[in-house]
Formats: C-alpha cells, sequence, structure tokens
DNA sequence: CGATTTAACGAAAACGTTTTCGATATCTAA
DNA sequence: TTAGATATCGAAAACGTTTTCGTTAAATCG
C-alpha cells in the first residue's frame, strides 16, 4: 500500500540502498547483472522516486511557480499553456497562484512559493503593485526571476514583452490611415506599465501624424471589463459626438463598446472605427469583427519558461549570468471594426 | 544567501534545534522567553521552514495534482480558479497538468503526479480516454482521486458533475417548446460521457414530445471547435433544408454554426433557433446572442477541491471514507438565438 | 608469485524537519 | 529534608534519497 522505497528493494535483494540507487542511475560502478536485477524489480514495483527525498538532497525541486492576475482570460491562460508544454519539456512542474490584481495576495503568493523552495518563479504583476520590494527580496534570496507582459521596468531581472507602446502607435495609426479626425482612447488604471505604454504609443502617433492630442477624449478605466466597455462607450456618445475613431485597451472593453454603439444605431466602422488590442479568440468572431493587436500569449509562456530555464541552469553551473529582455513581434489584424480597405 | 535552517537558530541562539522547532510550533514545554527569543530571530531572518523536509518527515506535501484536457478555455480555467481559490484557503498548492486530449499523456501526467507524492488529484478525463487502469492504479496506491465532468462512471471514486442528460432534454424541450419541427444536434465524439449524455437527453425529449428522433439529423463532430460548427451548419442546410432547430453540444460550435447562418442569410431565430452548451462568457456578446445551458464551472472546482480535501482528511484519520458523487444544478439561460417570448 | 590495477559493492554522512523519550533542574508538599 | 511533581530542554531516530570514500576480491602485469 505504501509507496515502494529504494530499502525494500535493497531488502529482497539481499544488497545495500547505495548499490540499487546506483544501479538505477547506471553508475559504471555496478554490475551489468545487478542493473539488470534491480531494474527488473523496480518495474514490477512501480518504484517512484520520492520526490521530496530527492529534493531534500539534491537542492533541486523541478517545480517552478507562476503568478497571474486572473486565470480565466483568454491571454493568460494561453500563457500559461505555453508555460505548462514548454516546463513539461525539461522536466519540471508548474504551481500556478493567482493575485487577483491585488498586491497584498500577490507577496503573499511569493510567501508561499519561496517556502516551496520553488526552483525560479514567473510573475505577470497585478494592477495594483507599485512597490516591488517583495521582488528585490525574491531576488536576493538567489531564487531566479522573470517577469512577463506586466512587468516592472525598475526590477533587474529577466522579462518578456511586447513593445505595447509601438503596438499602440501602428493601432492608432492605423485609425488615422483610415481617415479618421478625431480619435478617443479608452485606457487602463495608472498603475501598468502596460496601460501606460498604451497610451503613449497612442498620443505619440497623434502628434506625429498632424492630429491634436485631446486628454478629453481619454478615458480611464479600471477592471477592463465588458460592462465598462459599454458605460464608457455611453459616455464617450454623450460627451463627443465628433468622435470617429476609438483605440480601446483591451479586446474584452471593445466587444463591449462595439456592443453598446451597434444598440445605439451608431455604425461600426462607418460612423466610428475601433481597434481593440490582444486578439482575444472572440474578437474574430464578433459582429462587425474586431480589429485589434495580436499578442501572442502562447509563444510568451514559452518564452518566459525558457529564460527561466536557462537562468536556473547558469546558476547552477555558478556561470555569470545576465538579464535579458526579449521583446515579441506583434501584429496589427485588421477587420471589419476599421473601414481601410 | 542560501535559505535559513532551524539549525542556524538554534546555533545563533546557543540552543537546540528541537527546541526552536518546538518553539516555532509553540509546544507547551517550551519557556515563553524562548519562544519569544526564537520567534523574534527566525521573524528577522524570514525563516520559513524547507517544505520539502517537513513533506519528508509528515508525508503530507500540502499540495495536489490537476489533470485537464485543455487550460485555454472558458469552462475548464473557471474550474481552475475554482479550484485553487478553494485550495488556497486550506493551505494546498496546485499543480496544473494537461492531457491534451490524449489518452497516454494523461497517463504518463499521472505518473508524474505520482512522483510528485500529492496528497490527491483532480482529474477530468481526455477525450480519447476510455481505459482506467491508471485510475484504478491511482486508487490502488491509496491516493485520493475526484473526477469532475469529464468522469468514468466505472471507477469507483467521488465525482462531481452536472446531470447533462436532463440539461439537454430541457435545452431540446425549451426548442420544441419553441414550436420547432424539425431539430438537429451536433454531438461531441463517440467516447466522453457527455457527448453521450447530451445526445441522449436531446432524443429523451424529442421520443418524449411526439417528435420523431432522425438519426440523420445528428451530425458527430471531432474537436469541437468554432470551424467545425461552420462546416456542419454548412452540411446541415445542404441536407436538410426543412431543420428549424438545432441543440449544439457546446458553445463555441454553436458561435460557429451561427456565423455561418449568418453568412448565408439563414435567419436565426426565425427561420432556425440554436441552442448551445456551457455558457461562455462569449454567448451572451454575439449577435444574436446565444440560448444555452449554464454549466457552472468555478463552483465545480471548489466542490471538487471541497470533496478531494475531505478525503484528505478521512484517510488521515484513518476514519472509513464514502464515495460521493455530487451533482451542480445547470441552468437553461434564454437568449436571442431561440424565440420564446 | 608479488604488486598493482580494476571491478563491484557498501558504510556513512548529509539534506532539514518532526517527535518521542529521557534528562536535568526547580518547585511543591509532607 | 526528601519524595514526587513540574517545567524546560536536548539527544536521537526517522523520513528516502544521493554521493563520497573505503573496502574487498578478482583480474592483470611484469
Amino acid at each position: 500500500m505504501k509507496p515502494v522505497t529504494l530499502k525494500q528493494i535493497a531488502e529482497t535483494l539481499g544488497i545495500s540502498i547505495t548499490t540499487v540507487s546506483k544501479a538505477l542511475k547506471d553508475y559504471p560502478d555496478v554490475s551489468k547483472k545487478t542493473k539488470r536485477l534491480v531494474k527488473e524489480l523496480a518495474e514490477t514495483l512501480n518504484y517512484k522516486p520520492n520526490a521530496f527525498a530527492v529534493t531534500l538532497r539534491t537542492k533541486e525541486s523541478k517545480t517552478i511557480g507562476l503568478i497571474i492576475p486572473e486565470v480565466v482570460h483568454h491571454f493568460f491562460s494561453s500563457v500559461i499553456k505555453g508555460i505548462i508544454a514548454q516546463a513539461e519539456k525539461k522536466g519540471y512542474l508548474v504551481i500556478i497562484l493567482q493575485s487577483n490584481e491585488s498586491y497584498e495576495l500577490e507577496k503573499k503568493q511569493l510567501d508561499l512559493l519561496l517556502s516551496k523552495r520553488v526552483d525560479g518563479v514567473l510573475i505577470s504583476l497585478a494592477n495594483g503593485t507599485g512597490d516591488f520590494k517583495h521582488l528585490n527580496d525574491l531576488m536576493a534570496q538567489d531564487v531566479p526571476l522573470v517577469m512577463f507582459d506586466k512587468i516592472a521596468k525598475i526590477v533587474n531581472c529577466s522579462k518578456v514583452i511586447i513593445n505595447d507602446r509601438k503596438a499602440a502607435y501602428t493601432a492608432t495609426k492605423h485609425l488615422i490611415n483610415s481617415g479618421c479626425k478625431r480619435i478617443a482612447h479608452f485606457r487602463g488604471p495608472l498603475l501598468p506599465q502596460n496601460s501606460i505604454d498604451r497610451f503613449l504609443g497612442y498620443k505619440e502617433a497623434l502628434t506625429d501624424n498632424a492630429h491634436t492630442y485631446d486628454p478629453s477624449l481619454v478615458y480611464i478605466l479600471e477592471d477592463m471589463s465588458f460592462d465598462e466597455g459599454t458605460y464608457f462607450a455611453g459616455e464617450l456618445l454623450k460627451d463627443h459626438n465628433d468622435v470617429d475613431g476609438i483605440f480601446i485597451n483591451t479586446d474584452l472593453v471593445a466587444i463591449g463598446a462595439i456592443a453598446e454603439f451597434n444598440k445605439r444605431g451608431v455604425k461600426v466602422p462607418e460612423d466610428i472605427s475601433v481597434v481593440g488590442f490582444s486578439n482575444w479568440f472572440m474578437s474574430s468572431v464578433i459582429n462587425p469583427s474586431l480589429t485589434t493587436i495580436d499578442q501572442p500569449g502562447y509563444k510568451m509562456g514559452k518564452t518566459a519558461f525558457k529564460l527561466l530555464y536557462k537562468e536556473i541552469k547558469t546558476r547552477k553551473n555558478n556561470q555569470t549570468l545576465t538579464y535579458k529582455t526579449v521583446e515579441l513581434k506583434t501584429d496589427l489584424i485588421v477587420r471589419e471594426s476599421t473601414n481601410l480597405y
């Protein structure tokens, strides 16, 4: 009933634990005959090494931690999938924790992972995170850390990101090229770097192209939900009847806005063009389908793990490590919600 | 740099490791003064017990494994969220593995979890799984197992499910009540219990209500994708021009079908009524919005963990355990894709 | 044949805890 | 004053591995 141990194998075979262990790992100083005997018995007994004993001894847990703001989210679940897939290839397991966009929870989860002695941590920051002591503490304890998507530029570690600013610039430029004259922007909360950068890209595209930047056209949303999309779409129509284009921080909000526009008889893209951000699966399915920026979640997950893995290895070999920031390519996906043909 | 251990605390305080350990766990046989000293030092040194040593000693890893067919999926990510949330409350961590709907991978992942000595495992079966030896082996090794959503009735363990048959019955009945005369069905692959039960519910609703069951109206899909939805919608229109209602196994497919209907000028619900299954977020957002069965993923996750937790506890206390199957309520969400007002 | 290499194995320490069981030292009661 | 109770501590074993370093016996060599 209880799991099989090396000791049991050793006793039934009348040899030492040491030899059993070595036999299973193909040490050169054990005879072929003994190896065969041990391996056969291990097989029939369905022996599995106790991972905790191994970890205790070798200091390698072969487990990494992942902290994300929200699991139920197309982008993040793609990231998860990418990470798990890549981790599996290297024999790593991944423990997933949610911060629910809360700084306090994020700290707590990090503590938990630390006590579990994970070999490394992958994190995408909560919106509320403005202080980075917990991350620096982690670094100080010498546990490899790589941040992705929602990062803190200040923290000195490897990162994998997209160029939010450039992508937002492209999105806004696309609206300008489509002939839009008054372009609004729904942005995210003030803290996370993404919403800042996307806003900056929007602004830069305007001023670069002889559009005047009008702060009253920028709306700051809180939770980036469908309902916020419908609400602020209503506000926008009330405040500015001359807006003919809008760049929206996130597809979900954009979809909410489009729903509201549809409901009020405002035609997309004839009356107002809409560009989203993320390329959720959903955005290709709604009517009209949404022009958006493709954000490669799966690839980001894979890359983030690869970076972490490399860090784990270089530390293990006592090589000097350098932090890298890899920037993933984003694409503008033109669909029906903008009218550039 | 290296993590703090009991030994270090003991040495700097000039007391034994035993006393330090006891002090931290508030054993009665250590003086208040010593306790204070130990706790203070532990705090300033940021001591965290080595989880692997603890596990090795206590046989409790405080970690559970979760195997699901696919991470990037609204329903499953909701389940994940529910599980993580509940696990956190009880101090458990969860390791997530994907089977990618493959039986072979499912077996491998289970093996992995076993070697990690998780305290229990939560699983939703891959579509391809028709043999259950790996699950029975797990049970034989005395590790708690609870299955959810995609289960095997044959395996003797706790389960949390919805009544797929009843829900499908309700969905089909709703089409009948809406006045549909010829009702088709897009079903899933032959193996998983869900698609069998949903099909059975569909069939039963027909025969219970003076509709003749016509096998040619049932289409068997493979991967349940958006594209399959569009493809089979086309096939359906080609094969049967008299169909006026359809019950579809999954929202994603239903959304594909509706997109195809829209494209071909077939009006939903005027020409054909559509009912989906799952209540993805997306289904409230498309046009027309989709009538569907709400499948409570988050709650299912919470319930599954609770069941597992209870099993872990009763085994620990050597109490006799009985397997429970809890059935979660589903609701019919009536929206625009059916015309019952 | 003696010396040396090689092959095969095992003892033991270590990883960091938890917990049982004794060992002191102090205190109380008679 | 002394027997017993009580308070406080620590030694040591155990959990299941991995790995270093010996040890022995057989094989090889000159």
